[in-house]
DNA sequence: TATGAATGAGCTTTCATTCAT
DNA sequence: AATGAATGAAAGCTCATTCAT
């Protein structure tokens, strides 16, 4: 519904792909019903306050802008939602990669802890790259807003909490000896974020093979 | 570092300890005054500013709400700045402590690659304290501002490189062995940034400690 | 035409003849009502731009005291023009006299040429007195605004071309003989514009008699 | 002074030549004496207003802009002019083209009546065309400025005095014949007003020509 | 006499939000 | 349920003018 907007033109440096909408598949419209029609109008503000608030951030994007961008009127925004901040917290729990997330990162990886790690981190990314306006809204919109920044939070330390315990479990297997595989998880992912979300000038993908093996490595004293 | 950073939202004398001004004692007085005091109703201004902008962000923070906590009339925010952007581009501009990350990472630690890694970590974590504000600005207005994020971009790449050679400097001496100095120096750095200015609940610190100790050990296969 | 114009400096009631709206009744009301009157907002808006623009000029003009004027809030004027250049160009462009001008002066004089030329140029005085306020705003502001200067050389080109085909006819006839109808139509038009909207001393009508006079004798060498 | 000035980059068009600064020779400074050099601060002020009242209107010129422009420090100019109005009114006060219109028109053409008509037309152009930065201010100036417009119009009437004067005494001469010299010189004077400082789209000097030739010619019933 | 910092009113414009229909 | 006009507070910024030195 989004995906043809020449919204990327005068703005921000388009990063290779477009800012997603929601991935669940938007289902071609089969019953021209007024009800389908309602839910419509909403998730094309979900969908157009996801764009202009990952590229331009919550403060810079007025509603009125999310109503262009969405083709609606005026008005409905304000049907939909009680006020501006209202968008941004439903946008963050409707749409949020958590779930997503914690199902990918749960199939555990059966391989050896090198190949493992990096496959996690893969996963970790992908998941990123497939949400990537909500993720750039969760890290540039935690400062200002608790509620983004406490769902931020939970997505990290559940990741953490994830990869944790698989490296607990390779531990126990007697694949890999750690003394604080949390600590590992979240050097681990702190990193990954970083190099997906912050750092522009890093390749992500790149990076997470530097880090598996120099983690895995260490640095002998 | 800064847990009780909400709880300033709105007034002006300040609890606890201050999110730093430039650091040179100069007392805000609201009053104007002679001479020496008068020359600095620019420096008052980027005073309100970087505590301003650190604690609600540029976008929420008005020029006639830093004028009021400068202690001087509207007018004058723009007889010393061009426009709002100017104010912020000239705060990390005139205020980064790039020179004092430098200099203080610079003087070569002479213990044990061990103690070392942990001494260059607290240097780095003393100067982000230190210029909290700053450093807070950095991080939350890089999105937003492409002079902002150049220069975020290369206080990390110094600090990275700095903690490269030193790094490179001991495996030389045979102190340490690892293939990638460079990355090593970029996880160090990612992690202490990650823990000091973007995850609140990390007590930085402590979490230096945990890192220094499971990179030297690192994850063995 | 319009000697008090000083007079009326400040105010909201008009002493005298009001310099006019669009000719169309439209009495100005200030309290919200439903409905026809409803739609009007912009034309109100327009109203006062029109009356005030042209006692004060564009400059000196707020858009607050357009509103104010008009009876509506400040930022209704801002929903209907993108600006407040928008005002005046829709101002001039909408309420172009040029329509008028153009069918009255058409409206072939069926007399001999003296009376011909007079009865042009009082037809000529009296659309610029009926459509005043929009004839003072093309004078004053064509300097500032190459839109209004544009549209305001365009009436006159077309008065001059309208003028001058008809001496055309005329020497065509036999009733006049000059050398160049498009000179003569334009010093006659040069010199009702000046003393219609320029020379404030100078009695339009009365002119009007002596120029034509004066032109048919010519002076004889 | 003045002359090197990249003033006419981004504004209006230049018409070829630049307008005039004060004509009166500006003496290279003999004696570099404090007096002097106070004499010359208040003139380049006024340069610089008048240039730029001339150019963008008095309301769109600010008085910062002039102490740019006239490259002395702001708050000079409120040293030598009481207020902002008062630098326009000094202006066309001390800078009037009137004495040097009035001696240049009465020296009498010593031609037939249409040389002479075209050489006082060609003089009362020079005259405006040296001038031409205060003439336009004349024109601008004079809707908002009282004091601007009685200055404007008493020029207008010197003008058309001399002219009617000349007029007067070819018809006694048995020169020329007409009945109203005064309006055959108030028509002369306003097509050259209009065809110099307001239609910029006419070339002044070839429709003198037009002009004198039409008049002399008349239409003939 | 000269200056540049200071002042605050006022400007144009934006905006989240309300509300009658 | 949906809409677009209405609202007014507040934003960033400009400006003529003042004034201490």
């Amino acid at each position: 519904m989004n995906d043809d907007l020449d919204l990327w033109g005068d703005r921000v440096a388009k990063p290779g792909k477009p800012l997603e909408a929601v991935p669940s598949g938007r289902k071609s419209r089969r019953s021209p019903a007024p009800a389908s029609e309602q839910v419509q109008a909403r998730q094309r503000i979900l969908d157009a306050a996801q764009l202009l608030f990952a590229l331009q951030g919550f403060d810079a994007t007025s509603t009125k802008r999310i109503a262009q961008e969405a083709g609606v009127p005026q008005g409905l925004v304000f049907y939909y939602f009680a006020n501006k901040e209202k968008i941004l917290e439903d946008l963050v729990s409707e749409r949020s990669f958590l779930p997503e997330m914690e199902r990918i990162l749960r199939m555990a990886p059966q391989v050896q802890p090198k190949e493992a790690l990096h496959e996690l981190g893969r996963r970790f990314l992908a998941v990123v790259t497939r949400r990537e306006a909500i993720a750039r809204i969760l890290v540039r919109e935690s400062p200002n807003h608790p509620q983004v920044a406490q769902r931020w939070h939970q997505m990290r330390e559940s990741a953490i909490d994830i990869i944790g315990n698989y490296l607990k479990g390779a531990v126990d297997l007697g694949h890999l000896h750690t003394a604080q595989p949390d600590t590992i998880a979240r050097i681990f992912l702190y990193n990954l974020i970083f190099a997906a979300l912050i750092d522009e000038a890093v390749d992500a993908e790149q990076y997470l093979g530097d880090v598996v093996q120099t983690m895995l490595e260490g640095i002998v004293e």
